[in-house]
Formats: structure tokens, sequence, C-alpha cells
DNA sequence: TTGACATAGTGTAGATAAAACACTAACGTC
DNA sequence: GACGTTAGTGTTTTATCTACACTATGTCAA
């Protein structure tokens, strides 16, 4: 390193990422148990201090790694917080993403027994450490509104999935039903999505055909 | 203040804020140059380190005062830099904010006979410090996004205006020419747009009707 | 005074996209 | 073979977007 920064203000600085699966018909998000104060017992985002020598991407990743045990999933820069009573402790600012995990990769049962961590209806939040509400509500905010012109929510999809799984996941994002036929139509459209000629058997009804992504892992912006 | 921080990493943040107006129908960004190293006597966007006790926002406000003389303006987080080797110096953070300055609120004259701050069109740039050229480009990218859903053009409109010099605008952002009469539809549509019942004579034709908004520093979603 | 020039201002028809809407198909079970 | 359950399919209507050309009002100069 060439020169050193000198008459500088150093600050704390953190990522904390907000970590989406569904389950069950809901939205869910990671919350890990603060041990240490501030707020300690209660709830936060997983997050932790960023290493000098690490990038932003790079850490909220490591993050969602170590603390939510998921890897190789959509994550993006959501917002930086930085009011300067946002932590009791004196300065921290925090660089917030927001992850996305399409539900077979998550270990419900690495986590069932571990009092730590805890997927929590995004609509049924309790109260949370710092001001990781009003980031969750960002977060949330933003996955909504990129549905309307981007093929986002194919992140929460396994490689084979049907439309009617995809298209619950529209509708549990937005709080709103859709139109099957409509839907169906517009994502069909898509040149990313592709029929796989399999069908999934699942109970006493018709099966449903299985579509696959073709580029999975991008995110296109479409219309 | 209750606790401290221990154990931890303390890294420098800074904001830097990409200051844009429009003159002689360019989009124009204001560059400062850098007295010291790294990148000493290379053009750089206005920012500068966050004291501890400052929000985010305050701090990228507080250097659209002092390094470009402009406040009360339209000012936006655009994305925060955090790649390890951006500075040379060592590890320093930056969060990114775009500002709109309506052209009539630029002190030319103070800024002409300052060779340490110019305005550059956008298309044309010189080399600019550290990673500053991303940050204009995303800047860039975002304003041009947000023309299309939102009323953000309104910012760099003084008090009166006439349509045409607002279709410029827009134009002028977007690198393309647009239809007069669907534009003129369509702004006219937006219940914060409201007629002077003034005119405005320049040159030896028409003159343009002059209109406002109603809602001044407020920028709306539309459609 | 009138003709040339420059910018302001206006409406419609066609194309495209979005929204509303209801029935048939396939499977399992009793 | 009738019932329950989810999958799958088109058309009509409505709203939105696009393309497009002429008239209006002022200044200035001949």
């Amino acid at each position: 390193m060439g020169q050193s920064i000198t008459n500088t203000v150093f600050t704390a600085l953190s990522t904390d990422v907000v970590v989406f699966t569904i389950q069950d018909d809901r939205l869910l998000v990671l919350l890990v148990r603060r041990r240490r104060r501030p707020y300690a017992g209660s709830w936060a985002l997983p997050g932790g201090l960023v290493p000098e020598d690490e990038g932003l991407d790079e850490c909220a990743r490591r993050m969602l790694g170590e603390k939510a045990g998921v890897r190789g999933v959509y994550l993006e820069q959501l917002y930086s917080f930085g009011a300067p009573q946002r932590d009791p402790r004196g300065r921290v600012v925090s660089v917030a993403y927001y992850a996305l995990v399409p539900p077979n990769r998550v270990q419900l049962e690495a986590m069932a027994e571990d009092a730590e961590r805890e997927w929590v209806p995004v609509d049924n939040l309790p109260e949370l450490a710092f001001d990781h509400f009003a980031v969750v509500s960002m977060a949330h905010q933003r996955l909504a509104a990129k549905l309307a012109y981007s093929t986002i929510a194919l992140q929460f999809m396994p490689e084979k999935f049907t439309l009617s799984e995809l298209q619950s996941v529209y509708e549990i994002i937005l709080g709103e039903s859709l139109d099957k036929r409509n839907f169906r139509k517009r994502v069909l459209a898509l040149p990313c999505i592709e029929d796989t000629g399999e069908c999934f058997r699942a109970g006493k009804h018709r099966p449903a055909k299985l579509y696959r992504v073709n580029t999975p892992g991008r995110v296109e912006i479409i219309k």
C-alpha cells in the first residue's frame, strides 16, 4: 500500500442481509438471535463487520454462507443505512443486501433445532434490533417492484418447477392473486423459460408440466 | 454513548455525489480537481469523508453545498462502492449519491474563474480518479430509467418552464428525440403540472405557455 | 404590409398490450 | 363411473402506445 490515510475518521462498517425464501405459501425472512448487547436476545438480520480486505458483495455473500448456510444464490445490494444513532454503541454504517433462496436450498433440518436462527414470515415479524425492520421493508418493496419488470422471481424456483408454483411465488410476494391465463401467457412468452417435457405428479389430480430456466442465475430485465 | 465497539475493524467511509445539471442541450456533471495524492491533478467527483456524527444523506448534502455551492436540490442515494482496492491508500468505502440541479441554480460566474471545479458533459468525461467513471455511469443509467416511471425530470426545471424545455430535458438525458404530441399528452395528464396562465417570449416566434409544478420537490412514481 | 422564418400548439387512426372471463382435461379415490 | 382437485387453454373488450402533419402566433426584414 503506497500511502496511508491521514487526518481521517474511521467508521465501523457492516453488511446485513435480508435472506428471503418461500415456504408454505409465505414469504419468509431469516433472523438470527443476538447474543451480545445491544439488543441482546432480540432478533436481527444476519450480518457482520466488513474486514479491511473484503469487498462489500463478498462480505455479504460470506455472511450468507456463514449465518444462513446458503451459497450460490441471488444477492443484490439494497441500500446503505447510516443514521448516526442507529447503533447505540456508536457509529456503525450498514450496507444492506437481499438474497433469494429457493425453498429446496434451505436446510430446515439443521435449522429446526437451532434456537439462534429462525425463518419468520415477512408480514409477521417480531421486534427487530436496530433499524432492521426498515431494512426488511425496503427489501420487500424492492423485490415486489422487480417482479413487474424482471425475471427475479425465477431465483426462488428449483431446477424444475410448474407454472402454478411460479404463479404462487408471485402471489405470495405481491400479496394479491393473479389471473391464471394472463400469467401463463406472460411467463411462456419469456425466452428463458422452456418445457422439460416431464410431468410432476402430486396428489390425486392432473399432473403438471415441468419447466426449467435455460439461463439459471441470470435475472433479465423484461419489457 | 453506552458501550463501545470492540474487536472490530474500522473503515474510512466517504460520500461522493454525481451532481447533474443541464446547459446548452447537454447533461453536465460537476467535477473537482484533486489536489492531493492519489490521483493528484486529475478530476474526481465532489465528496469527502463522513464524520462520525453525521448521517449519510446529511453528509452528501453538505458536500453538495460545500463543493458544488448548491443547496435544497434533489438528492438520492445511488449505490455503495467498496472494492478493497478502489483507493490505493487503503480501504475506503464510498456511498455514492446523485443530485439534480436546475440550470438557473448553478452559479456559472463563480465557477468560470475556478480552475478547481468544472461542469463536464457526461458523454465526454475526462479520465476520472478511483472508480468514479463507473459511479457516473450508474447514476446516468438510473436517472434515465427513472424518467420512464417518475416525475424526476421536473427537478431540473426552474419554477416556470415551457413544455418544449421539459421535452428537451428528456431528450438530452435519454439521448433520443421524442414525439412532441405524445410527450405533451403524457405530461399534461400529470396532476402535478399546472398552467400558470403566463407566456414566455423568446426570440422571433410564437411565445410558449409557462407551466409550473404544484408540488415542487416531490418526485412521484407514475403509472 | 406582407411575406419569410421560427417555434408553439393541436387530434386521430391504427397497432399493441393489458384485462376480464369459463370451461375442458387428466389424474386419483371411493 | 361419479366426484374431487388441480392443470391447461382463447377470445373479446378495453386501455395504452405509436405514428403522423398541419395551423397558430410571434419577430423581422424587405
